[in-house]
DNA sequence: GTAGAATGTGACCGACAGGTCATGTGGCCG
DNA sequence: CGGCCACATGACCTGTCGGTCACATTCTAC
């Protein structure tokens, strides 16, 4: 938790030693990323940026706590009646609602992908994992759900399925940067349709084609 | 390439610093890993080793051209007579030799993991981006053919396909590490074949059930 | 032997990191 | 006014990094 100091300063300077967070971590992975860097963007010395984080930890979990609040604005919508729409529709919602916020919030989703793909640092372990067992569980009741209503066959391993789709979401994102456009725009939505339809009929040519 | 010195070595004292390095590789993404340390381990002084290798990224290089011949030996025969083998037979096959060369070199597999989790990093588009791109090709000519030879539907995006599928195989790997058990092993066959049959039929209910 | 090349060595370099702290500054309260 | 308090500041700390270099040692050839 930053330190009160940071909450009294006036709201300019404190979105301004925000944003400088933003660009930094958006630039560079937490091991890398650089408070000096930090300070000299915001324009502050840097005894004053200890005087609102008690240290570089401190203000990167602030910043994904505040990242999570933007990103809940996107998804909750696209959870609405959860329970009575189909796993594929919904699972569409939730991609189109992320890659939105993506879209409007680029360094935001920087960071994101950026913390993603280092999954075992240490910083990893202590930030992240309560958000991706979230997910995972997530998925998994979805799944649940969608097995019950007969819609998703029974003979799959749920709790596999509910680790690979936001994994393989990253993926997707980043096989849209290299090869598709370097920018985050609605255009990733085909390659979520792509997959939506690989991992509702699989690949194999033959009974489930249609 | 390493300099001649390096080679001139008695083949244990070259052993010695090439083992200690594949060890700090292993616990450390090439950013953060340290040549103080393996010089360190290895016993040896730290001139010495720039009379080895001129600089980090040559010692890195290095290593993972010996793994990816290490690799080779596993991988070759899974490719063999590759055109007369169905595609998710063959791709069993390929996975099978990745794993079991991952439990027979697990500092090699670890090292493999922190690489492609950092995509993005300057170091990673040197290095590895032409063996993706292989990989990539490759796993695309296999599913053009395996389309015309009917076994594949033809609707699909193989571009797309062939890149997440090495993609996935990471995926798999991490969770089977972090859900299942902590070491490489070829009880990871297990989950490898709950991911082809995904990828084969999908996880819809239905007329691909059978 | 002795010359000279090859190899070994660790103190040292400048850069940068995260973090501290003594001192300065400005405004509010009595 | 004086005392206090919240905040601002940047020089400074210790540590580590990748990399260099002058010098010591060992090996080879004659």
């Amino acid at each position: 938790m930053p330190k009160d100091t940071f909450f009294n300063l006036p709201e300019e300077k404190r979105e301004q030693v925000f944003r400088a967070a933003v660009d930094e971590f958006a630039a560079h992975p937490f091991e890398q990323a650089s408070i000096n860097r930090i300070v000299r963007r915001a324009g502050i010395a840097k005894g004053s940026f200890y005087q609102y984080f008690g240290d570089k930890k401190d203000l990167f979990v602030y910043l994904l706590e505040r990242m999570g609040e933007e990103r809940m604005i996107y998804l909750r919508p696209a959870m609405e009646n959860a329970d009575q729409r189909s796993f594929f529709g919904l699972l569409r919602s939730l991609y189109l609602a992320g890659i939105r916020f993506a879209v409007e919030h680029p360094r935001y989703a920087e960071i994101s992908r950026k913390l993603l793909s280092s999954r075992g640092t240490p910083v990893f372990g202590e930030v992240m994992r309560r958000s991706t067992v979230m997910a995972q569980e997530l998925f998994e009741d979805l799944l649940q759900k969608a097995i019950q209503r007969g819609e998703v066959r029974e003979n799959i391993d749920t709790e596999l399925l509910a680790y690979l789709i936001p994994g393989v979401s990253v993926l997707i994102v980043e096989y849209y940067l290299e090869n598709v456009s370097p920018e985050y725009d609605e255009g990733m939505m085909t390659v979520v349709d792509q997959f939506i339809d690989l991992l509702r009929s699989g690949i194999a040519a033959g009974t489930n084609l249609g």
